[in-house]
DNA sequence: GGCGCCCGTCCGAACGTTCGGTCGTGTACC
DNA sequence: GGTACACGACCGAACGTTCGGACGGGCGCC
């Protein structure tokens, strides 16, 4: 998209030239994304002024305006990196052969992952209602997304995998809507790393959270309440 | 709550006086709420101004200021109202009696009735971040909710009903990420009932997606990653 | 039954503040 | 001396809110 080609010619020089007077490390657009995104899910991306990202950079409102052209472009940037590596994953070839069974599974493993690695990024573009361009395009390429997983579990259920007793449709809503609640709650030190939470999640969304098997429990367990 | 006891002594005259010059009905603070709720939830409650509400009103925003203390009033109006519904679930018998699988069995499903029956006001509420002292009130009575129904599903697992190989706290995230996903995407005409809905739901959460019994397809058996 | 006042409802025009964004300048480094 | 980065002062527009007043139906009074 758009014209990229001749950005990082002078990557290296940049970046050395990228300390400045007091030994203090300059803002890349990347670096000062991964702030503005802390602050927009913080309080919003209404909510968040410019002022608010000056003082949570340390740099002026109008030495942020010299790194992004304005406040809407930090948001492009930061949906764009979260669909990127969401859409990238449907890319990988086990989203795109096999049996559609384990491409689901695969689905469902990395979007946990990308997840958690993306956390603010994604966060952020859970929370976009459609205002702006940028945000009608992020909820377009979304449904893209919902879409194309939406075809992997309608064919797993034409496999005889899935239960055929509920739309494909409405399954991917809800499997998605338990993936993506992980942006509410999930905290890197307090939660378990991603590979876990995707085991749970796996575990949770195909064999459900009723007991299985064994059945071997007393039946009481421990008196009424 | 608080003091109530007199408020509708003139209820009929203030009714009859209800209808204004040409015929119109005027606004009470409910049929206000209705309409700023929508709009909130259109474009968040940051990005809609007074004078969207005015527009969406057809009064003015000074009109609007004779039914509402506030913008931020409208806001706690409207978490309230979803909040109330919530924990009005809680209090009923079948979500405090009986065996705890049948209680969660009954939260579960009255969680999704109510998210219909109330949808713009829970969709309202499910995006509070906490920036006002309504919002931090709001978390604040969420995170109540979310820990009685983590109880239930803890006594649930101790009964043998549940799985017992996942965190109880973590499942009831992940059930409620699911149910809440409802407030994403339910549309009255296009999904169906709640109580279809609700039947999804609960089968999904409880069972999984994977088909069950048969196990006609080929084995292979998934492989670990 | 006609009159006059009250009050609920709404309005237009402002208020002071904050918004996203611009401008001209300073300064350290290559 | 050019470039990268930062600054403080400033802009017009939009923000939530306030204010004084207009309009008209209901009700007490005669």
């Amino acid at each position: 998209m758009r014209a990229r080609a001749v950005q990082r010619v002078d990557a290296p020089k940049a970046a050395a030239r990228r300390r400045r007077s007091r030994g203090r490390v300059a803002y890349t657009p990347q670096s000062l994304l991964a702030v503005a995104v802390e602050a927009f899910n913080q309080r919003g991306y209404d909510g968040t002024s410019m002022e608010d990202l000056a003082h949570a950079t340390g740099i002026t409102k109008s030495s942020i305006y010299h790194h992004v052209r304005s406040k809407e472009e930090l948001l492009r940037l930061a949906v764009s990196r979260a669909l990127d590596g969401l859409f990238a994953m449907l890319e990988q070839p086990e989203a795109r052969t096999g049996r559609a069974i384990d491409r689901l599974e695969h689905v469902v493993r990395v979007s946990v992952q990308v997840l958690v690695d993306e956390l603010p990024y994604v966060t952020l573009l859970l929370r976009v209602r459609g205002n702006t361009d940028a945000e009608q395009w992020a909820l377009q390429r979304r449904r893209e997304f919902d879409r194309e997983v939406s075809a992997i579990v309608r064919r797993a259920v034409e496999d005889g995998d899935l239960r055929d007793d509920v739309d494909p449709r409405l399954t991917t809503r809800l499997l998605f809507g338990m993936i993506n609640s992980v942006v509410e709650w999930y905290e890197p030190s307090r939660t378990g790393s991603a590979t876990d939470l995707a085991d749970v999640v796996m575990r949770l969304a195909f064999d459900g959270l009723r007991r299985h098997g064994t059945a071997a429990h007393p039946g009481e367990g421990g008196g009424a309440g």
